[in-house]
DNA sequence: GTCTATATTATGATAGAC
DNA sequence: GTCTATCATAATATAGAC
């Protein structure tokens, strides 16, 4: 590792985001050392100080920036509420496939951020879980689902669907597709819709 | 804080595991130093080895003398699978209602053991899963469930129940047996039992 | 069993050269 | 933008007194 001198500018930014991201993720933010990083980047430790102010900072910058990702790529549509919470499920489960690590850092990692930065994370984890609740809440209007509580089916389907990050490998036994296919079936019986 | 001198041998050693655990479930193990610990407790830092060699010692003890307990505590019966897998999910919740911060970090911090260690944890962990597995299994065979994949089948529904650690706080909107109500009613839709 | 004191190592972060 | 060097602090763990 670690150059000795020469400037990449462009690559270490995000080297430094994927790095971190993939350690914090792997060992837990407080047990990743600023060195750790930059010796998986192939920089000093002092090089990642002109990228961010300091390491809360880049755990929120990957917290903060994987949420609004989020944010932006789920979009609900009309119709059918069972339609549209398979359509959440699939999402949920493409995104965890795709962002393992992020997706498991927004769930783990929440404690290691200060409390205002903590803040700024709940609330946008609390919109993208409104998102799920509305559906719910409109499944169990038109009577297609069966739901004793909004607010507690929501949670428990987030944590069911988010533990595909405890287990899932790449090439493992089964493909995206299929993973997707038995999560919804989970899913769709536990909010009565069988 | 810190008396000045003094044994108190017989409350010391709880009080150790106690206070460790809740700020492990806390703040993260690696975010803990064992001042934060003999602080919590009320003794000086170089006490704390009198009762465990180091500090990743202490965390096995943790979570090795939970996982004990849980299998210890669990016993199937033969019968209904229904039956039987109403039986896990309420005692599944009534443990990580009962005990948190033990339920959480048995969860969480995998990750913080060293190989060895989290071999002896997965192998304990393994053998209380595979308690659901045999029941899913069974259910299916009986007819009474269905459930496309049994490994991911007892995955997802073993988080699903665990993240009741991540929202339930003493006194909350929800009684013990309502959560095991509900969570019941999930679950139950989850394995196409309804 | 607990304290005080300390050895040793590691940490986050900064300063200044190139 | 990156390096080297370093400051200041905090960590785990141990030694020896009581």
């Amino acid at each position: 590792m670690a150059r000795t001198q020469g400037s990449r500018a462009e690559i270490t930014g995000p080297l430094i985001r994927d790095e971190a991201r993939r350690l914090f993720a792997r060992q837990g933010y407080a047990a990743v050392s600023m060195r750790q990083i930059a010796s998986a980047v192939g920089v000093q430790a002092g090089a990642l100080y002109a990228y961010t102010p300091d390491k809360q900072a880049l755990l929120l910058d990957l917290l903060e920036s994987h949420m609004q990702e989020l944010l932006a790529a789920w979009s609900d549509v009309p119709g059918d509420p069972l339609a549209r919470l398979e359509r959440f499920v699939r999402f949920h489960i493409d995104t965890s496939l795709d962002h393992p690590d992020a997706v498991f850092l927004s769930y783990m990692e929440l404690r290691s951020l200060t409390p205002a930065n903590f803040a700024r994370i709940a609330t946008l984890r609390s919109r993208y879980e409104a998102g799920l609740e509305a559906i719910l809440r409109d499944g169990v209007a038109a009577g297609l689902m069966r739901i004793d509580d909004l607010k507690l089916a929501t949670m428990a389907l987030i944590a069911m669907l988010t533990g595909v990050t405890n287990w899932y490998r790449e090439g493992g036994r089964l493909d995206r597709k299929r993973i997707g296919d038995i999560y919804w079936g989970l899913a769709r019986g536990a909010v009565g819709a069988d």
